[in-house]
DNA sequence: CTCTCAAGCTACTCACCCGTAGGCTACCCG
DNA sequence: CGGGTAGCCTACGGGTGAGTAGCTTGAGAG
């Protein structure tokens, strides 16, 4: 036990650089998500990646820098993991359905890159906000696009009781919330989850464009 | 100008315990509310509050019980303020819009409440997320009941595509994420906001327990 | 008028953490 | 074999912010 107790054979040797920033963005997303940005430290970020943390700035700049780094990664990820999924030429209820089904699959494969896109972006404030929020409107806007187009299909002109955009905003936030629940439901299947919400929202959808109203009793 | 320009009338004269902590707390959930927990610092709070920072420390104690404090307060708030509006013996689907307008009242008139609740209240960790956590479980398990009586209501069992506690989840979620679009369109009345949630969402549970049931084609 | 007590403040300590200066070592090319 | 370069590190500066020590001042009692 003279020369051997410092594990000399295996000791992380030279890596090319593209590894490294991979390390580190993993690393990143691990303690962001457990800690959010502000209480989490560059030095267990550089301890968790196992690198030194100067290695952090010559490669991936600032503290802000690295959150903004996770921040799109995670969110190309997540776009790419949706779009994957989706089939462009079926009716909309089945596109919707499809692009569910790949989101609970990415939160359920990826539940670190959800948390951080979900719960600590939207914290910090400034750019990263709004970067996200970005994000979100978009898949609003896409599902408002595909409600849309079903309820053209069907005849339906502007009513009171509806609202296109405030009705995916909800559509989108029970998705979120049901993802969040799913975590802590691991045997639930992402096709079941899906079909949940289909359930949920667009037999209420199709009985509102039908005309089919629902209105406070006296 | 030569004895008149430092205020002496009034100058924050000593006030009584319950009035200070008061103050106190307003600041800190506005302070919270804009730059969350670990971003916030107790100089800005005893600023806005008028008060200096030692105070803060006899009167409410650490950072953290401040915190706690104020999620404390605002949750009895929100609780409160819902449970005023709803009227026990009406039927299930009534019962649920009240609470919904009591719910979206609430989050126009205390914004900044609500912010502390949702947003910051989960990413600090520890016994605050689990506190609101909890309130949002008993949330989530208060509207399962109603959904569960109304469903029993009309008979129906245990189904594949369903589960009270998953479409709970869901509603609450669309519910929250409502509330924030609806804090960007102040112009939208709290009924009408009710109203387009039950539209969604009650249609088509009532679809569902009458046994029609959206598939995937093919 | 004076003594006492509590409300309230200024100014400090100490710890934590972002960011960096400067050095070391392995590999490659001539 | 020697110089250059790129991967990698230890160790530190500096700023910020939580929490506190100890003083000042107003108000009531005698």
């Amino acid at each position: 036990m003279s020369e051997d107790d410092q594990r000399p054979p295996e000791r992380a040797r030279r890596l090319p650089r593209a590894v490294r920033e991979r390390q580190i963005l993993d690393a990143a997303v691990q303690v962001f998500s457990r800690h959010g940005y502000h209480a989490a430290s560059m030095d267990e970020i550089s301890d968790v990646a196992g690198v030194s943390k100067p290695m952090i700035y010559t490669y991936l700049g600032s503290k802000e820098d690295l959150f903004g780094a996770c921040i799109r990664r995670e969110a190309t990820r997540l776009l790419e993991a949706i779009q994957a999924g989706v089939k462009p030429d079926l009716p909309p209820d089945m596109q919707l359905w499809h692009g569910l089904r790949s989101f609970y699959r990415f939160v359920a494969e990826y539940r670190e890159s959800w948390t951080v896109l979900h719960r600590q972006a939207l914290t910090v404030g400034g750019a990263f906000a709004a970067e996200v929020t970005d994000m979100r409107v978009r898949a609003i806007q896409l599902v408002a696009a595909l409600v849309v187009s079903a309820g053209t299909r069907k005849g339906v002109g502007e009513q009171a009781e509806f609202s296109g955009e405030g009705l995916s905003a909800a559509l989108v936030g029970a998705a979120e919330s049901l993802a969040d629940w799913a975590l802590d439901h691991p045997d639930i299947s992402d096709g079941v989850l899906a079909s949940w919400l289909m359930n949920l929202v667009w037999l209420g959808f199709n009985d509102l464009i039908e005309g089919e109203v629902w209105k406070p009793s006296e």
